[in-house]
DNA sequence: AAGACGGTCAACCGCGTCATG
DNA sequence: ACATGACGCGGTTGACCGTCT
């Protein structure tokens, strides 16, 4: 079984595209156009399958690319197009001149993802990881919570290690019956600490605070919400949100020229598990578009270059 | 100086959708 | 209505390069 390849793939090179490669290609399509991928190589004389010509062409030899950084205005219009779309590339590309959608899955994986996780928001759900997990906890029972906060301490070690190591963020610990902070040196932010010490006191935190909101709220929520809905927004702050706040600040949710508006709870409509393409894309955009009450994304249309979006 | 490591980005792969007969 | 081919998309890979140890 399996796919029939769209080329012989024997009589096809691949990898690294020479300047002479790079030639034929532009000169062939400045003078017939990019009808047919399938014929451009032949016809261009070169030894390549056309997926590759045409990849090579919309992201490195299209003159109106745009190379170089991505601009702040940029990876705004990223972040927040991605907190309405997810990853639809293409869509989020469009609104950009001169960007390809290679080009924007590239940034967002390699920088925004690390930006948005170092401000203590999940790049996935934009939300902030203590809504997530304050969310989590509002809908299950208190064994099935410990085991999922254990789960996402898996999750999100490497963004907490990143965070509490790197960016040098205060991380300071409650110790039982201790709720001062009496140790100005964070500890989890000293090179000498290992791995293995941050993520035992990471989870020391996320116990602690684990059984502050359990004696809150937990329970309630569990008996009446079992079967419900996510409640529309909690007040609880519990998991990497309060070990933030046991070393007194969050991590920079300051006057970011984008961070302000990422993020507005729990009326994000993120990624997670959609995967639907094309057509229905749009659709799905144009509901999201009439839904008043679920207002994330404040970007005037007539911003947009494509209002399709 | 050299090897290890991590970040970046071009390119490939496989699947879904669309257009056409 | 269905089959088939072409195209477009998102995920993943791997080469390259700079930095660290």
């Amino acid at each position: 079984m399996g796919r029939i390849p769209c080329c012989e793939k024997d009589n096809v090179k691949r990898g690294q595209w020479t300047p002479e490669e790079d030639n034929k290609l532009s000169s062939y399509i400045a003078q017939h156009g990019t009808r047919n991928w399938r014929l451009i190589p032949k016809n261009a004389g070169l030894q390549r399958c056309g997926k590759s010509c045409r990849l090579r062409w919309t992201n490195y030899l299209r003159p109106d690319l745009m190379r170089g950084k991505f601009t702040d205005a940029e990876e705004h219009t990223i972040v927040k197009l991605h907190s309405v779309v997810g990853n639809r590339w293409s869509l989020i590309a469009a609104q950009l001149p001169g960007r390809t959608d290679n080009d924007v899955k590239n940034h967002w994986n390699t920088k925004l993802k690390k930006k948005l996780s170092g401000m203590g928001i999940d790049p996935v759900t934009h939300k902030p990881f203590s809504h997530l997990m304050a969310e989590i906890a509002t809908t299950l029972a208190p064994p099935q919570v410990a085991h999922l906060a254990e789960a996402a301490l898996g999750c999100f070690k490497d963004e907490m290690l990143h965070l509490l190591t790197k960016k040098r963020i205060d991380f300071q610990l409650h110790q039982a019956g201790n709720n001062h902070h009496h140790n100005q040196q964070s500890s989890a932010a000293k090179h000498e600490e290992n791995d293995e010490d941050t993520i035992e006191k990471i989870k020391m935190g996320l116990s602690r605070a684990m059984q502050e909101t359990g004696n809150t709220n937990i329970n309630n929520n569990w008996e009446s919400n079992n079967n419900d809905q996510l409640p529309a927004s909690s007040s609880a702050h519990f998991g990497i949100s309060s070990m933030f706040q046991c070393g007194g600040e969050p991590p920079s949710f300051d006057g970011d020229a984008w961070s302000q508006s990422m993020c507005t709870g729990s009326t994000c409509t993120a990624a997670g598990g959609e995967n639907r393409r094309g057509r229905m894309d749009e659709e799905k955009l144009d509901e999201d578009d009439d839904d008043d009450d679920n207002v994330l994304w404040d970007l005037p249309s007539d911003e947009l270059m494509n209002p399709m979006v």
